[in-house]
DNA sequence: CCTCTAATTATTGTATGCAATATCTGGATG
DNA sequence: CATCCAGATATTGCATACAATAATTAGAGG
């Protein structure tokens, strides 16, 4: 993978956060108090700095100069933004691998496809959440171009704290069969097929995360709280 | 634009050597000593640690543990690598853009074709590297997509880094009136066309850059010295 | 009882200092 | 002459300390 020898400790802290931001434990919105983490990492907050530095810059972060850091909260705009690039970069994705119609990647998918009903059947929600997010990540991962698939992942992780963090249920968008009808399209080489099932697929995403948003700002939801005026 | 209002320190050394890199007073393989950058710019090494560090997210700076930073030098796969993604990012915005038709849009690449016009009569080189650049990033900006946007520029900023870095002259292939024609394909809302030239003109330009990586390892070269074994 | 202001407290921004690791130098040995 | 090893030097990694800014609270005035 890409992990490094030597654990550096801001790589730590950058972990950490990471993995508690995609975790939920840490929720959109939330401040983010350099000594609170740094204490809770047993880290300086020199460390604690330069992770979040870093987690800002992955978009995951917010900071205002000289008032700290917090989880970022996504206006609407941006969560279409994302999903926008989502598109195009997918479709560009789908349509390389049509052209390529790689079966040693197909396969690849179909065995992913089948942890995912796996944890589908064994009604373990928590993975085939994390399973159908990684779907996505394996489909950049198949160009094999590390380029794209660094900062695919960054994008996937923003899209996933947005969903998690406003909506306990937009999962459900990842549904039915579109992933297999996905590798089906492909493995026939149907580029237009494939391109138009990623819109719709990530549409429904997109929707769904709006839809959530919405009612965040005008109805009651856990989080209302957060948002600012 | 994207400007603070209050620019912090490490920002500012951020900038710094962003620029020095872009402008290329600081070459790929070149040595980022915390203590000189510190002195240089009048701060403590912690700063400049920490622009370090997300200078190294941007990728174009590479640290390794214990031995501290260097501008990147990139290896052939990852000069391909970046290129690849170039392409499917590129032909994604201008299939949009085929989409959308939108004049103002075509206009305000027009003026720019205009700026371009002019550096190339009045001899400015300097000037018509920096605007046939920009003519991308103008792409991206159309789309009115900050997500896309943000990430295109430090994609564009590597590809610049490796051109600038590695020959003075990479900037030729961005010739003739490939601009134009493309901006006319757009107009035209020819989309195979306008995809067609963007691969084109990004092959020519990786193609370029790629020739130089490699007479920069066979045979003489100002920076043969930094390539590693 | 509310509001505005000033002092206090807490948090962030930056610099300095110390320990750990790497790099360099000089000399002894084959 | 080249090579290897040990001491010295320089550089990085991290934590602590101090300065600057924001948040909070207490009190006076309306």
């Amino acid at each position: 993978m890409t992990e490094k020898k030597l654990e550096t400790t801001v790589d730590r802290v950058y972990q950490g956060v990471y993995e508690a931001i995609s975790k939920r434990s840490l929720r959109p919105g939330m401040k983010l108090g350099e000594a609170s983490l740094a204490e809770l990492f047993n880290v300086s907050r020199t460390s604690v700095r330069a992770a979040l530095k870093q987690l800002e810059a992955d978009g995951l972060v917010t900071t205002e100069p000289n008032k700290g850091a917090s989880v970022s909260l996504p206006s609407d705009e941006e969560i279409r933004s994302l999903f926008e690039t989502r598109r195009l970069i997918e479709i560009g994705i789908v349509t390389e691998l049509c052209r390529r119609r790689d079966t040693s990647v197909t396969q690849d998918l179909r065995d992913h496809l089948l942890l995912e009903d796996e944890a589908h059947r064994s009604g373990d929600h928590e993975r085939l959440i994390h399973l159908l997010g990684e779907f996505h990540i394996k489909l950049a991962q198949s160009l094999n171009n590390p380029v794209l698939l660094d900062w695919f992942r960054k994008l996937i992780s923003r899209a996933s704290l947005y969903a998690a963090a406003l909506d306990d249920d937009s999962h459900e968008a990842c549904r039915d069969d579109e992933h297999l009808r996905l590798i089906e399209y492909i493995e026939a080489g149907n580029q237009s097929a494939a391109i138009e099932l990623t819109c719709m697929h990530l549409n429904g995403i997109e929707k769904a995360i709006l839809d959530v948003a919405a009612t965040l700002k005008t109805g009651y939801h856990p989080l209302k709280h957060l948002i600012e005026v």
